[in-house]
DNA sequence: ATCCTTCCCTAACAAGTGTTTGGTAGGTTA
DNA sequence: TAACCTACCAAACACTTGTTAGGGAAGGAT
């Protein structure tokens, strides 16, 4: 069912985002192990060997854990609604712009594959507790950009109405997210390649017309 | 067609698996707390509240933590395999099979929803540790009948030649198994209904036809 | 009445957990 | 030169983790 990619831990390989100073660093050597184990499977020694100093030193740049874990999340989600609000403001019709929230999605991913796989794995469990109610408020306007974009569709008659609307929300975001399980970033596709092919089956099907 | 094999009717209310005697209560208790927090995350003291005994006495039914894992993801791997064999036995078209391996999957989903869900968060990860190695074969055995599957309706003519389909693969294959996560048995609708919808969106797509 | 099986409890164990404290080497600034 | 800041180490802390050992209550079988 799932890929089994395993990519060993490298301590400066990463190609992932271009972290100002060494905090950066740190938190991008994290979110590359959470990403791999998990983030309560993740000890903080763990992390400090991957970064290549002793596991007391992250606290010199974090007050705990937990906080890493947080400003990982949040600068997430703050640059993947920067790029989700642009596309809305375009007010393009639900078909274009559901070409656009998955096209944008996929770049996501590429930039954000760690910190996307995070999301997609402890998202769930985190957003009760208080310090992470901005997952929960992130998931409703994320519902709510989908779904609305959805529903609008079917409401101008580009999308089916025979489908539950409902349905099709959880099938579009669950396709486009688990693919951060398996995607690695300068693979074969771009994420513009992966998007063109994702909107076909999406939106075309994958059996032949007759 | 119903398989009405005289499932034993348990008297707790958890509607998963028909639990023989004590032991398989707890493996169901289990595997609801595990599927809820995660595998690590959950420690055996949380196991024993919810089951209503004490850490210390779970390991008069079973070795360890790792062997209840073990023993509810082989169990569930089983009984897919078993549904998925006789589905390929079958020797259906290719458009067939995958209509029949979607809708076996969401029965499945239905069935060990909460051991779908484990498979889906930890597999990755214990595939490497030689007691799971199991996870790696039927993984490998899963690619197999997809793709196989895809390749030959490809050949055939009945599904898309312009696409990748170990992009198609891995596609169809998420779509599928991501449900479980938000899936609750009992809902508004039926697996074989879900079924039909997702095989509706995946086949011919959700939007209107020009 | 005795034995045996089933099931659970009490109490502890060693290892591992996130985190704190005090110290220090090296570069930058005053 | 002296003071200061950054980035780290070494060693410990209180706590939680999975797990074990020994014992006992209930009930059926002999």
């Amino acid at each position: 069912m799932t890929d089994n990619e395993s990519v060993p831990i490298s301590k400066k390989t990463t190609t992932e985002k271009p972290a100002p100073g060494r905090r950066g660093e740190l938190l991008a050597t994290a979110a590359e192990v959470f990403a791999e184990q998990g983030y309560t499977a993740t000890t903080v020694r763990r992390i400090a060997d991957a970064a290549g100093l002793l596991a007391g030193s992250l606290y010199y740049h974090f007050d705990s854990k937990e906080s890493m874990l947080d400003e990982i999340l949040s600068t997430f989600l703050d640059e993947l609604w920067a790029g989700y609000d642009s596309v809305l403001a375009a007010r393009l019709g639900p078909r274009e712009t559901l070409e656009a929230l998955v096209t944008e999605s996929f770049r996501e991913i590429d930039r954000h594959r760690a910190a996307v796989a995070i999301y997609q794995r402890e998202a769930k469990d985190l957003a009760g507790r208080p310090r992470f109610a901005y997952l929960a408020d992130s998931q409703r306007r994320f519902e709510r950009a989908w779904l609305g974009t959805l529903e609008r569709g079917v409401a101008d008659g580009v999308f089916r109405a025979d489908l539950d609307v409902r349905l099709a929300y959880r099938f579009v975001r669950d396709t486009v997210w688990v693919a951060a399980s398996w995607y690695r970033p300068g693979g074969a596709h771009s994420p513009e390649e992966i998007a063109r092919q994702y909107l076909s089956m999406v939106l075309d099907g994958i059996a032949v017309r007759t």
